[in-house]
RNA sequence: GGCGCUAUCGUCUAGGGGUCUAGGACAGGUGGUUCUCAGCCAUCAGACCGGGGUUCGAAUCCCCGUAGCGCUACCA
């Protein structure tokens, strides 16, 4: 049997990476292919962390590459820990990385509600359908039980299931139970046998016998446990592919006895390998190393399309040398058929460096939009065209959109701060000379463009018999109190002509006081 | 404990029996960039978890270890 499995494998494998998945297969086969249906199913106990972002991802491109539809169901059925609030602030992390859907909460379909607390009723009658045809039991234990059965079966050796206590209680027993208003669980009677899941990321995966025990469909709260809803739903909402995280493989076995019980076909299931910190352990929202909500990214200035771009590439290669896909390369580029099966370690690092890479290519009004929850009043009152003009002349300097404000200072602010380097470089004879002479020489000049104003620059220089480093950084020092930014035409055509004057005079009294 | 998944530079990864003295990217080092830099360009360093097989030949196929992770809940 276990020597079975391995060349199985292997077969799904090669068929996977010969671009011949079962999916294609499946399509190409049949007469009317069923229509692609994926969902994204979070559930509302915290904001929406980067992990479920790449689900969501590869969810959307399957989805838009196949013509499918998107569904965003909630799920709320752990009522202690889920929140409105945390509802909202997933859908508002969603729409941010511009995944939308065609279904969900917010904006109903078909096959609603969406959310699994709206959908209770479906839940309990399902449960009747298996207990009338005798594939669950109501169950009586209690927790404190249940608890010391599965310590003693630990202690003994035995696996921590279910032992099946309340399998075969006559009605009387149940009666009893009843009348002594015990709590009330239905559990599912297990199918005791191999099962097998056709996996597409990871090939053939057999889960064998006896790997489960009778696990609770509705708990005594009436509410459904995550396996039983989640095949509910995904049975009654048409779901196509489930694209999900590993951290869910096991529980496919259960689902698949549960399809089975409920006599539905099982969607095609891939489980996309999980997002690691450092230690390799997941990442989860109490790992407290690099940020895992979307959220923090967001407000520590990062964009959607870099945070997507870095993170579509955490398990997916397309292939080729890319390190940078925009969305439509995407979509013309990603397959499950590529992505890979072992887990991926966080790298805040390359992100930030996909990040800048975004930024340095931007035009200033994407900048303008990207960035304005990071713009300093004083930016925001500006004229679109001026403010766009000094955003694209920045942009080099931006790793991140909080580095806006230090970036834009030199032209927002109305005297110059001089930082040591800068004052180092100012503080001598030739440096106030050259300021002096320079101030002088922009003052005549007829047009004020970046080119006219470094020729002008490049003239004083020949005069004085300098150039180079030593004629652009006592100038570059006067006009930003910097000794690095954008080009220096650039900067001075920007910033006009009496400010350059201004703040040259100011460098060339500034220089002399500290000279004598 | 049981079951499952995974295993190539520090990190993300390419690789699918010979083309591998193992390729790319981030981070790191070095050099350059008729001004500077966190930019850009060039360059260096850096890995096939271990052991057995199969084969003329293994990073690649098989087995056994080992390690990590996941599931084993009236969490999802």
């Amino acid at each position: 049997m276990e020597r079975l499995t391995r060349p199985l494998a292997f077969v799904a494998r090669a068929q996977r990476r010969a671009g011949s998945d079962s999916f294609a297969a499946t399509m190409s086969v049949a007469p009317q292919p069923s229509p692609v249906r994926v969902r994204f199913a979070p559930s509302p106990t915290g904001w929406l962390h980067v992990g479920g972002a790449r689900t969501a991802y590869f969810n959307w491109l399957f989805a838009r590459q196949n013509g499918g539809q998107l569904v965003l169901r909630v799920e709320d059925t752990d009522v202690q820990r889920s929140s409105e609030t945390s509802e909202q602030g997933v859908l508002d992390d969603l729409r941010w990385l511009g995944l939308d859907h065609d279904e969900g909460p917010d904006r109903g379909g078909p096959y609603g509600p969406y959310r699994q607390s709206e959908r209770i009723p479906r839940y309990r009658e399902h449960a009747d359908l298996l207990l009338a045809q005798g594939s669950a039991y109501p169950c009586f234990c209690t927790d404190v039980e249940l608890e010391a059965r599965r310590q003693a079966a630990l202690a003994a050796g035995r696996p921590p299931h279910y032992d099946g206590h309340c399998r075969h209680l006559s009605d009387s027993e149940r009666e009893g139970f009843r009348r002594e208003g015990r709590p009330q669980s239905v559990r599912f009677a297990i199918d005791p046998r191999d099962w097998v899941l056709e996996d597409l990321i990871r090939g053939e995966v057999r889960f064998p016998a006896g790997m489960v025990g009778d696990f609770v469909l509705l708990r005594a709260s009436g509410l459904p446990t995550y396996n039983f809803a989640c095949v509910v739903d995904d049975a009654g909402m048409r779901i196509s592919h489930v694209i999900r995280a590993e951290e869910h493989l096991s529980n496919t076995a259960r689902q698949l006895m549960l399809y089975h019980a409920l006599r539905a076909t099982a969607p095609r299931f891939a489980h996309v390998p999980l997002i690691l910190n450092h230690d390799r352990s997941k990442m989860s929202k109490r790992s407290g190393e690099a940020a895992v909500a979307v959220g923090d990214w967001r407000r520590a200035g990062f964009v959607p399309e870099a945070l997507l771009s870095y993170l579509v590439l955490l398990g997916f290669h397309p292939g080729d040398d890319r390190e940078i896909l925009t969305r439509d390369e995407l979509l013309a580029a990603f397959t499950l058929a590529r992505v890979g099966r072992s887990g991926s370690v966080f790298d805040a690092d390359k992100l930030r460096w996909v990040n800048a890479h975004y930024l340095h290519l931007a035009t200033g009004s994407q900048l303008r939009i990207w960035g304005d929850a990071f713009l300093p009043d004083a930016a925001r009152e500006l004229p679109a065209a001026r403010l766009e003009a000094l955003l694209e002349s920045v942009r080099g300097d931006l790793a991140t959109l909080a580095d806006l404000p230090v970036a834009l200072r030199p032209f927002l602010a109305s005297t110059v701060e001089l930082e040591p380097d800068a004052e180092a470089v100012l503080a001598s004879e030739t440096a106030r000379e050259l300021c002096s002479a320079f101030s002088q020489e922009l003052q005549t000049l007829a047009e004020w463009r970046g080119e006219t104003v470094k020729s002008a620059l490049q003239a004083v220089g020949q005069r004085l018999g300098r150039k180079g480093r030593e004629l652009f950084q006592p100038v570059r020092a006067a006009l930003t109190g910097r000794t690095h930014g954008p080009e220096l035409p650039l900067v001075a055509e920007l910033l006009g002509r009496e400010r350059c004057v201004e703040r040259l005079q100011a460098a060339a009294s500034m220089a002399r006081r500290s000279a004598e």
